[in-house]
RNA sequence: GCCGAAGUGGUGGAAUUGGUAGACACGCUGGACUCAAAAUCCAGUGCUAGCAAUAGUGUGCGGGUUCGAGUCCCGCCUUCGGUACCA
């Protein structure tokens, strides 16, 4: 009897749904194991093999959990808001809750394919009215809470407003962007617009200048990567960046805590790193520079008030807000030039080209703290607004950009720092001594920080401040396709929350998608919505994709829940995420808005975890390969570069980009040489569905040593997407293979952090494993399986495999797992082993692997139930022993000779015996032995003089 | 630029704390079975030299520590992810 997986997987899918095997509860006295994976969006793409690489995983780790007797939480959803729908509905008007529902089944189809343990009934969508409902609720909250540095945590706006009818702003030590003091009376007369512009400066929830990228010619915001080299994407118009009214969350004020508790955390020590980097927290002053002729003072902040003495310029950011009010007349045609220019600039091509230095000088002074010396201010986009204060006090003798800047501009360089003991210090290190620096002259630099701590404080003219790289993101959208903020406007513009009993706030109907006049969001051209409250208008922008996807966990716990996000209850049951999968590029984005949004439905008592995410595992991306050709030539001397697809548009061609070949893999050599027969077979077949020009005869080909005429095809690795027809998908593998394969193979292909590129090469091997695994409990007749004692030999290859898949599944290295796998079964295939006391046990050690052929299995070998309830073997040291152990016996390292030794010796049998070895004396005839160096059950090895 | 990761045969990868480099597969070569093919099975397979025994060499590059380095340290190179409006 043959293994035939589509004979048995549709059958068990079936099976499953209707006895509802993976329908988890809530109430049980069972301990609970949570394992989520990121959710994914719905792309038209569909599902790619990429896909299921972190959810074939973590539906491994729930269905060991399970086995091992846990009540696992196993969900999944959609993260269905988001740009692509929205972009696809201006092109098509297809509505983007069309399209997305659409592209959502054709994923439930193909999750479905690869018998997953879902929970499909908890299943969350994030533009669905009954969720979103949830998230303009906590926006709500987050509108409503100011934070309390005090206490770290958030209270009601209430409490604040109590304050400030008390004792104005004074004696508060909250997080807020106000800069001045009031007073109580002055509180009672502000105007009411006054009083919700100063609350908007403590809200956690608040509207504040946000820049984004204003493409004229498109009329609308674009979004970062729609932009490239300062132009849109689409079209290639310029982009400039405006200032726009926006929202933003104040993530600021839990930096702290964000960055104490990743230590609680059981994530990767790169990852770690990464969002402690990304949090950026630094210690340092503030000082306040006298600007001549002004009242106001320019604060700036530095890690290094030590190198006071070296500073010989200032820099603005070009956004700085004094940037108009300092420029002298002289220097205002220049500064608006240069300010024109920054406009067009990314933030990462502000600081990744640091080759060319850019700035221009304000006309105007500041004076030195200590000297009075007066100091030019400059503008230069290596200055970030958002860090910081937007300004620097520049000192070219101890910063390179500053050097580099004063360079440029020819600027004066002080030399404050003597390095000359520390030759090897890196350019950064708080190393060396202080020279031409007043009263720090000699000094170390640490000590001179703390000094100058000091001298700041009683002169005055700052202080000690705690800095983050950490800002207030952008929390709008002039975008359809996202949640609605539940904020409408009063004549003055006074910004209202709606009450809870009139959430959720639904998107209106729409058929025309394009953004509304000044770059608005289509909802600002629907009156009917904007108005639908008396004297109010309604927010247009809408929120970003990071809203919906900051607490959709915690949703699962209690689905469908419609008087709360989720019942106290089940967020007491179910706590946190006990194992969370998914991929790099959220490590900190997604990650750091989910950790703070939990860290703040903490402080209001709604959930009972700080933090959201025990344990998280990184999975690599599945990359294809690409297949290029450089600058394909012409006989007559044209070059034809551009994506294969463009071909027929010659104008759009782009000089120096390589041009694709799709799907042309088999006709290459392993040289990755194309020749002219094999070029036109492929041109025939598949090449020219994508390739225009078919015409041979008239590309410029290189003759090889046997008067081959061909050309180099180029392979990389990049990443799959429908643009570059690089997309395989899962379902051609299952029809061919079945899940379990596709499964087994997909962890065979290596470490699942890894990135790797797609290739079935090697997926026969798994097929065989899954056929050879069958064939054991069959023989020429049929159904064999002997209920027949086990040899000790048998007992010790299913020990071993009970003890390397348990090890290796704890260890997520499911790689390792499926070798351990093969390696059982050529074992118990060499031995004839057909035993029912071996074989069950390894089926249901196999079977959060490869669900199907096991449970198939299971029901054959007459078991009540399925094997995804079984109870997971129990792996027993008694049948690990050893009588010998084969020593590796090395001369300097270097294997010479096995032998075989008692197991039981010690160190100094072995140390006295293996010298007297014949084999061995051979080995060390006529040679000077120095040492022999015995590790016990690793290895002997002889240091010798030559 | 900055932050993070990776680099091992023709290919994917394995290698507990520094202890036999290349497990397990794919591919390839040879053989068995077959009229033939597929499937299956057996043997070989890092590279170089050699009929062989064997010797040399070998984990991106250059140094270092050690009896011993894929693993630790220093300095580079390349590729990938993120860089705040892709998700």
């Amino acid at each position: 009897m043959l293994y035939h997986p589509e004979n048995i997987e549709p059958k068990w899918r079936a099976e499953w749904i209707k006895n509802q095997l993976y329908r988890v509860h809530n109430d049980t006295t069972l301990p609970k194991y949570y394992v989520l994976d990121m959710f994914p969006y719905p792309s038209g793409a569909g599902l790619h093999v990429g896909h299921p690489l972190g959810y074939i995983a973590s539906d491994i780790f729930a269905r060991y959990k399970r086995l091992k007797g846990f009540n696992v939480l196993h969900p999944m959803g959609y993260d269905a808001f988001g740009l692509p729908a929205e972009q696809y509905a201006i092109q098509t008007g297809v509505h983007p809750a069309v399209s997305t529902d659409k592209n959502i089944k054709r994923y439930r189809n193909q999750l479905d394919n690869l018998g997953f343990s879902f929970d499909w009934s908890r299943e969350v969508k994030t533009s669905d009215p009954s969720y979103y409902k949830w998230t303009q609720w906590i926006f709500l909250q987050l509108f409503d809470h100011y934070y309390d540095n005090s206490v770290q945590k958030a209270k009601p706006v209430s409490v604040l407003t109590e304050h400030f009818n008390q004792y104005g702003n004074q004696g508060l030590n909250v997080a807020t962007s106000i800069d001045y003091i009031f007073t109580a009376s002055e509180w009672y007369a502000f105007t009411d617009s006054r009083k919700d512009e100063i609350l908007m400066n403590y809200r956690l929830a608040y509207r504040k200048v946000g820049y984004v990228n204003w493409c004229e010619a498109l009329g609308t915001v674009l979004a970062n990567d729609e932009v490239k080299d300062g132009v849109s994407e689409r079209g290639g118009h310029p982009v400039e960046k405006k200032a726009m009214m926006q929202w933003a969350l104040r993530i600021t004020a839990y930096a702290e805590r964000l960055l104490n508790d990743l230590d609680t955390l059981e994530w990767t020590d790169a990852l770690k790193a990464m969002q402690r980097n990304w949090i950026g927290r630094s210690e340092g002053a503030t000082l306040f520079f006298d600007i001549d002729g002004f009242e106001k003072k320019l604060e700036i902040f530095t890690t290094r008030p030590d190198t006071i003495f070296g500073v010989t310029f200032m820099v603005l950011a070009p956004e700085h807000e004094f940037v108009k009010l300092i420029t002298t007349p002289e220097q205002k045609n220049a500064v608006s030039k240069y300010l024109d220019y920054v406009k067009s600039r990314s933030d990462i091509d502000r600081m990744s080209e640091s080759k060319e230095v850019t700035g221009v000088f304000s006309g105007a002074f500041v004076r030195h703290p200590f000297t009075n010396v007066k100091i030019p201010v400059w503008i230069g986009e290596y200055v970030l607004n958002d860090y910081g204060t937007g300004a620097i006090m520049a000192v070219p003798g101890d910063d390179e950009r500053d050097y580099a800047f004063a360079n440029q501009f020819d600027l004066d360089i002080i030399d404050i720092l003597d390095r000359s003991e520390f030759p090897d210090a890196a350019p950064h290190a708080k190393v060396g001594k202080m020279i031409h620096s007043d009263f720090l002259t000699g000094m170390e630099v640490n000590a001179a920080i703390q000094l100058m701590f000091e001298k700041i404080k009683t002169k005055k003219i700052g202080d000690k401040k705690v800095n983050y790289k950490l800002r207030d993101a952008n929390f709008s959208r002039q975008r359809y396709w996202g949640e609605p903020f539940p904020i409408a406007f009063d004549k003055q513009g006074i910004a209202h929350p709606l009450e809870y009993d009139k959430l959720p706030l639904e998107l209106p109907e729409l058929e025309n998608f394009q953004p509304a006049s000044g770059g608005k969001s289509p909802l600002a051209r629907v009156d009917t919505w904007t108005h639908q409250y008396d004297g109010l208008e309604l927010e247009t922008d809408t929120m970003p994709g990071f809203a919906g996807s900051s607490w959709y966990f915690l949703r699962y716990m209690d689905a469908d829940n419609d008087m709360a996000f989720a019942s106290d209850d089940a967020l007491k049951y179910w706590k946190d995420v006990d194992l969370y999968v998914g991929g790099t590029e959220h490590a900190v984005g997604h990650l750091m808005y989910s950790r703070f949004w939990h860290k703040f439905l903490f402080d209001l008592g709604f959930v009972p975890t700080t933090e959201p995410f025990r344990k998280l595992i990184n999975q690599g991306m599945i990359t294809a390969y690409g297949y290029y050709v450089e600058n394909l030539r012409f006989k007559n001397g044209d070059t034809l570069i551009g994506n294969a697809k463009d071909l027929s548009g010659v104008a759009e061609y782009q000089a120096g980009s390589p041009i694709r070949l799709p799907y042309i893999h088999n006709y290459i050599d392993i040289r990755g040489r194309i020749i002219r027969s094999k070029f036109i077979e492929y041109y025939e077949t598949i090449g020219k569905d994508f390739y225009v020009n078919g015409d041979i005869s008239r590309y410029y080909w290189i003759n090889d040593e046997n008067g081959d005429a061909y050309f180099t095809v180029n392979i990389i690795q990049e990443k799959m997407s429908k643009s570059k027809y690089n997309v395989q998908n899962p379902d051609d593998i299952v029809e061919r293979y079945g899940a379990d394969c596709f499964r087994m193979y997909e962890m065979f292909l290596g470490p699942i952090e890894q990135s790797k590129p797609w290739d079935t090469k090697g997926i026969d091997g798994v097929n065989r494993f899954l056929r050879k695994y069958w064939g054991l409990y069959f023989d020429e007749d049929g159904w064999a399986l002997s209920p027949e004692n086990p040899t000790a030999e048998e007992f010790k290859v299913l020990h071993t495999t009970i003890k390397k898949v348990t090890d290796d599944i704890e260890k997520f290295s499911f790689n390792t797992c499926v070798s351990a796998f093969m390696m059982c079964i050529n074992e118990l295939k060499r031995l004839n082993c057909n035993k029912r006391a071996i074989l069950e046990n390894v089926n249901i050690l196999l079977a959060p692997f490869a669900p199907f052929i096991t449970e198939e299995l299971h029901s054959l070998m007459g078991n009540e139930g399925s094997v995804h309830t079984a109870a997971y073997p129990i792996f027993d040291d008694q049948y690990m022993t050893t009588d010998t152990i084969e020593y590796p016996v090395c001369i300097n390292g270097k294997k010479r000779i096995l032998i075989s030794l008692d197991a039981a010796l010690s160190q100094k049998d072995i140390q006295e015996l293996v010298p007297n070895l014949d084999t061995v004396q051979n080995l060390i005839a006529g040679k000077q032995v120095q040492r022999i160096i015995v590790v016990p059950g690793k290895m002997v090895n002889f240091v010798i003089k030559e």
